[in-house]
DNA sequence: CTGCCCACC
DNA sequence: GGTGGGCAG
Protein backbone atom coordinates (compact mmCIF):
# COMPACT_ATOMS: atom_id res chain seq x y z
CA UNK A 1 0.00 0.00 0.00
CA UNK A 2 2.87 2.16 0.24
CA UNK A 3 3.38 3.14 -3.02
CA UNK A 4 0.10 3.78 -3.27
CA UNK A 5 -0.37 6.00 -0.79
CA UNK A 6 3.03 7.54 -1.81
CA UNK A 7 1.26 8.34 -5.77
CA UNK A 8 -1.50 10.04 -4.14
CA UNK A 9 0.97 12.68 -2.46
CA UNK A 10 -0.74 15.64 -4.88
CA UNK A 11 -4.45 16.12 -4.17
CA UNK A 12 -6.14 18.12 -5.77
CA UNK A 13 -9.89 19.31 -4.57
CA UNK A 14 -12.61 19.99 -6.38
CA UNK A 15 -16.13 21.33 -5.51
CA UNK A 16 -17.88 19.00 -7.96
CA UNK A 17 -20.70 17.61 -6.70
CA UNK A 18 -21.17 20.80 -3.57
CA UNK A 19 -21.62 22.85 -6.70
CA UNK A 20 -25.12 20.89 -7.13
CA UNK A 21 -25.76 21.11 -3.79
CA UNK A 22 -25.51 18.15 -2.96
CA UNK A 23 -23.41 18.16 0.51
CA UNK A 24 -20.23 16.00 -0.66
CA UNK A 25 -16.88 16.80 -2.18
CA UNK A 26 -14.48 14.70 -3.75
CA UNK A 27 -11.30 15.27 -4.95
CA UNK A 28 -8.80 14.09 -7.87
CA UNK A 29 -5.35 13.15 -7.65
CA UNK A 30 -4.12 14.77 -11.05
CA UNK A 31 -4.53 18.67 -12.78
CA UNK A 32 -4.32 16.77 -16.04
CA UNK A 33 -7.39 14.26 -14.82
CA UNK A 34 -10.50 15.61 -16.77
CA UNK A 35 -13.59 16.03 -14.57
CA UNK A 36 -17.09 15.89 -15.93
CA UNK A 37 -20.97 16.08 -15.21
CA UNK A 38 -22.65 13.68 -16.58
CA UNK A 39 -26.69 13.55 -16.54
CA UNK A 40 -26.40 10.74 -13.87
CA UNK A 41 -23.05 10.60 -12.57
CA UNK A 42 -19.56 12.79 -11.94
CA UNK A 43 -16.51 11.45 -13.06
CA UNK A 44 -12.85 12.23 -13.09
CA UNK A 45 -10.67 10.97 -15.41
CA UNK A 46 -7.32 9.33 -15.51
CA UNK A 47 -5.82 9.82 -19.10
CA UNK A 48 -2.66 7.73 -17.46
CA UNK A 49 -4.35 5.17 -16.45
CA UNK A 50 -6.85 5.08 -19.21
CA UNK A 51 -9.95 4.60 -16.79
CA UNK A 52 -11.81 6.63 -13.82
CA UNK A 53 -9.75 7.94 -11.02
CA UNK A 54 -13.79 7.67 -9.55
CA UNK A 55 -17.44 7.62 -10.52
CA UNK A 56 -19.58 10.12 -8.26
CA UNK A 57 -23.78 9.90 -8.27
CA UNK A 58 -26.33 10.33 -5.79
CA UNK A 59 -29.12 7.93 -6.19
CA UNK A 60 -32.93 8.25 -5.21
CA UNK A 61 -35.60 5.37 -4.94
CA UNK A 62 -37.05 6.74 -7.07
CA UNK A 63 -34.50 6.38 -10.05
CA UNK A 64 -34.63 2.87 -8.70
CA UNK A 65 -37.98 2.25 -11.15
CA UNK A 66 -37.09 0.26 -14.29
CA UNK A 67 -37.91 2.32 -17.23
CA UNK A 68 -35.59 0.92 -19.27
CA UNK A 69 -33.73 -1.94 -20.37
CA UNK A 70 -29.94 -2.56 -19.80
CA UNK A 71 -28.13 -1.02 -22.95
CA UNK A 72 -24.99 -3.53 -23.41
CA UNK A 73 -23.63 -0.78 -25.93
CA UNK A 74 -20.33 0.28 -25.16
CA UNK A 75 -18.86 3.37 -26.33
CA UNK A 76 -16.33 5.89 -25.95
CA UNK A 77 -17.39 9.29 -23.73
CA UNK A 78 -18.07 11.74 -26.07
CA UNK A 79 -17.22 14.81 -23.55
CA UNK A 80 -13.81 12.77 -22.36
CA UNK A 81 -10.74 12.31 -25.32
CA UNK A 82 -9.21 9.05 -25.27
CA UNK A 83 -12.00 6.52 -24.44
CA UNK A 84 -11.97 4.86 -27.29
CA UNK A 85 -10.41 1.72 -25.07
CA UNK A 86 -12.60 -1.34 -26.46
CA UNK A 87 -10.06 -2.57 -28.35
CA UNK A 88 -8.14 -3.14 -25.25
CA UNK A 89 -10.54 -5.24 -22.95
CA UNK A 90 -11.47 -7.69 -25.84
CA UNK A 91 -9.75 -10.80 -25.46
CA UNK A 92 -8.01 -9.32 -22.49
CA UNK A 93 -9.47 -11.93 -20.04
CA UNK A 94 -11.07 -8.97 -17.95
CA UNK A 95 -14.46 -7.73 -17.89
CA UNK A 96 -15.63 -4.32 -19.01
CA UNK A 97 -16.58 -3.36 -15.56
CA UNK A 98 -19.23 -0.43 -14.86
CA UNK A 99 -18.01 1.52 -11.82
CA UNK A 100 -21.63 3.39 -11.97
CA UNK A 101 -23.76 0.05 -12.42
CA UNK A 102 -26.30 0.25 -15.10
CA UNK A 103 -28.54 -1.63 -13.21
CA UNK A 104 -28.53 1.84 -11.15
CA UNK A 105 -29.15 3.84 -14.38
CA UNK A 106 -33.04 2.32 -15.27
CA UNK A 107 -34.99 4.99 -14.91
CA UNK A 108 -33.80 7.22 -17.89
CA UNK A 109 -32.38 6.08 -20.84
CA UNK A 110 -29.96 9.28 -20.87
CA UNK A 111 -28.47 7.64 -17.45
CA UNK A 112 -28.36 3.90 -19.04
CA UNK A 113 -26.38 5.01 -22.28
CA UNK A 114 -24.04 7.12 -20.22
CA UNK A 115 -23.36 4.01 -18.05
CA UNK A 116 -21.60 2.56 -20.74
CA UNK A 117 -19.22 5.21 -21.60
CA UNK A 118 -15.52 3.86 -21.44
CA UNK A 119 -14.77 6.79 -18.98
CA UNK A 120 -16.83 4.20 -16.68
CA UNK A 121 -15.29 1.04 -17.39
CA UNK A 122 -12.83 -0.61 -15.67
CA UNK A 123 -10.87 -3.60 -15.66
CA UNK A 124 -12.14 -6.29 -13.46
CA UNK A 125 -11.43 -9.96 -12.99
CA UNK A 126 -14.85 -11.74 -14.66
CA UNK A 127 -15.34 -13.26 -10.82
CA UNK A 128 -14.93 -10.35 -8.45
CA UNK A 129 -17.38 -8.45 -10.83
CA UNK A 130 -20.30 -11.34 -11.33
CA UNK A 131 -19.53 -11.71 -7.75
CA UNK A 132 -18.96 -9.54 -4.84
CA UNK A 133 -18.74 -6.34 -6.54
CA UNK A 134 -21.93 -7.18 -8.33
CA UNK A 135 -23.26 -8.43 -4.45
CA UNK A 136 -22.19 -4.55 -3.28
CA UNK A 137 -24.21 -3.14 -5.74
CA UNK A 138 -26.86 -5.07 -4.91
CA UNK A 139 -27.06 -4.02 -1.16
CA UNK A 140 -26.38 -0.87 -2.26
CA UNK A 141 -29.80 -0.79 -3.86
CA UNK A 142 -31.18 -1.99 -1.28
CA UNK A 143 -30.00 0.52 0.84
CA UNK A 144 -31.09 2.68 -1.49
CA UNK A 145 -34.85 1.33 -1.08
CA UNK A 146 -34.45 1.79 2.94
CA UNK A 147 -32.76 5.61 3.36
CA UNK A 148 -34.22 6.80 -0.02
CA UNK A 149 -30.94 8.56 -0.96
CA UNK A 150 -27.66 7.55 -0.85
CA UNK A 151 -24.84 9.19 -2.14
CA UNK A 152 -22.39 6.86 -3.64
CA UNK A 153 -18.29 7.18 -4.70
CA UNK A 154 -16.58 4.02 -6.44
CA UNK A 155 -13.00 3.78 -8.05
CA UNK A 156 -10.54 2.09 -8.21
CA UNK A 157 -6.85 1.81 -6.56
CA UNK A 158 -4.52 3.14 -8.90
CA UNK A 159 -0.50 3.26 -9.00
CA UNK A 160 2.52 2.77 -11.50
CA UNK A 161 3.13 -0.77 -10.31
CA UNK A 162 -0.28 -2.42 -11.89
CA UNK A 163 0.13 -4.52 -14.79
CA UNK A 164 -1.27 -3.50 -18.28
CA UNK A 165 -3.68 -4.47 -21.00
CA UNK A 166 -4.30 -3.69 -24.39
CA UNK A 167 -2.21 -0.99 -26.96
CA UNK A 168 -3.58 2.01 -25.13
CA UNK A 169 -2.05 0.20 -21.53
CA UNK A 170 -5.04 0.28 -19.70
CA UNK A 171 -3.77 -0.33 -16.07
CA UNK A 172 -5.98 -3.07 -13.86
CA UNK A 173 -6.33 -2.29 -10.86
CA UNK A 174 -5.98 -4.45 -7.88
CA UNK A 175 -8.09 -3.05 -6.01
CA UNK A 176 -11.77 -1.49 -5.81
CA UNK A 177 -13.37 1.04 -3.29
CA UNK A 178 -16.99 1.86 -2.56
CA UNK A 179 -18.14 4.31 -0.40
CA UNK A 180 -21.55 5.35 0.50
CA UNK A 181 -23.58 8.11 2.53
CA UNK A 182 -26.66 8.53 3.58
CA UNK A 183 -27.08 12.24 4.27
CA UNK A 184 -30.98 11.66 5.39
CA UNK A 185 -31.03 12.11 8.74
CA UNK A 186 -29.51 14.92 11.60
CA UNK A 187 -26.69 11.72 12.02
CA UNK A 188 -26.14 10.81 8.53
CA UNK A 189 -23.97 7.39 8.21
CA UNK A 190 -20.80 6.30 5.59
CA UNK A 191 -19.82 3.15 5.43
CA UNK A 192 -16.75 1.87 3.05
CA UNK A 193 -15.37 -1.20 0.85
CA UNK A 194 -11.83 -2.20 -0.28
CA UNK A 195 -12.36 -5.17 -2.12
CA UNK A 196 -9.27 -7.47 -4.45
CA UNK A 197 -9.86 -7.53 -7.75
CA UNK A 198 -10.76 -11.28 -7.65
CA UNK A 199 -13.62 -13.25 -6.42
CA UNK A 200 -14.20 -13.69 -3.19
CA UNK A 201 -16.83 -16.50 -1.37
CA UNK A 202 -16.28 -13.42 2.15
CA UNK A 203 -19.43 -11.42 3.41
CA UNK A 204 -19.27 -8.27 2.54
CA UNK A 205 -18.61 -6.94 5.94
CA UNK A 206 -15.15 -8.38 5.79
CA UNK A 207 -14.07 -5.51 3.34
CA UNK A 208 -16.08 -2.63 4.80
CA UNK A 209 -13.17 0.02 6.43
CA UNK A 210 -13.80 3.55 7.72
CA UNK A 211 -13.45 6.39 5.76
CA UNK A 212 -10.74 7.80 7.13
CA UNK A 213 -8.57 4.48 6.31
CA UNK A 214 -9.73 4.99 2.78
CA UNK A 215 -8.74 8.72 2.69
CA UNK A 216 -4.96 7.57 3.50
CA UNK A 217 -5.03 4.69 0.69
CA UNK A 218 -6.86 6.62 -1.93
CA UNK A 219 -5.56 10.05 -0.96
CA UNK A 220 -9.10 11.43 -1.57
CA UNK A 221 -11.22 13.42 0.57
CA UNK A 222 -14.75 12.64 1.16
CA UNK A 223 -17.44 14.59 2.31
CA UNK A 224 -15.79 17.65 3.09
CA UNK A 225 -18.54 19.69 2.01
CA UNK A 226 -20.31 18.32 5.86
CA UNK A 227 -20.47 20.21 8.42
CA UNK A 228 -16.86 19.37 10.01
CA UNK A 229 -17.95 18.16 13.27
CA UNK A 230 -20.39 15.18 11.21
CA UNK A 231 -17.32 14.66 8.88
CA UNK A 232 -15.49 13.43 11.61
CA UNK A 233 -18.03 11.83 13.13
CA UNK A 234 -19.31 9.74 10.31
CA UNK A 235 -15.46 9.01 9.00
CA UNK A 236 -14.00 7.47 12.30
CA UNK A 237 -15.51 4.64 11.76
CA UNK A 238 -17.58 2.19 9.92
CA UNK A 239 -20.44 0.82 11.63
CA UNK A 240 -21.56 -2.44 9.65
CA UNK A 241 -24.21 -2.79 11.61
CA UNK A 242 -25.83 0.48 11.59
CA UNK A 243 -27.00 -0.67 7.77
CA UNK A 244 -29.25 -2.66 8.02
CA UNK A 245 -29.15 -5.51 5.49
CA UNK A 246 -32.01 -6.24 3.96
C1' DC B 1 -37.15 -18.71 -12.27
C1' DT B 2 -35.51 -13.80 -13.12
C1' DG B 3 -32.12 -10.19 -12.86
C1' DC B 4 -27.53 -8.69 -13.31
C1' DC B 5 -22.90 -9.30 -14.71
C1' DC B 6 -21.04 -10.19 -19.10
C1' DA B 7 -18.41 -12.49 -23.77
C1' DC B 8 -18.80 -13.73 -28.25
C1' DC B 9 -20.68 -13.86 -32.97
C1' DG C 1 -29.03 -7.65 -33.29
C1' DG C 2 -28.81 -12.59 -31.08
C1' DT C 3 -27.07 -16.45 -28.07
C1' DG C 4 -25.08 -18.40 -24.11
C1' DG C 5 -22.85 -18.62 -19.32
C1' DG C 6 -21.90 -17.63 -14.18
C1' DC C 7 -23.89 -16.26 -10.11
C1' DA C 8 -27.23 -14.80 -6.47
C1' DG C 9 -31.76 -14.40 -4.65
Amino acid sequence: MNRILLYFVIIISSNLLGQNSKNIEIPTSNKKDTIINHFAYSVSYNHKFRQANWVAYQLTKKELIKIVDRADKFIPDPLIKGTDNAIDYKGSGFDRGHLAPAADMRFSEIAMKESFYFSNMTPQNPSFNRGIWNSLEEQTRKWTEKYDSLYIVAGPILSDSLSKIGIHQIAVPKYFFKVILDNRHKHPKAIAFLILNEGSKEDLQKFVLSVDELERITGYNFFSLLPDDIEIQIEKKSCYECWENN
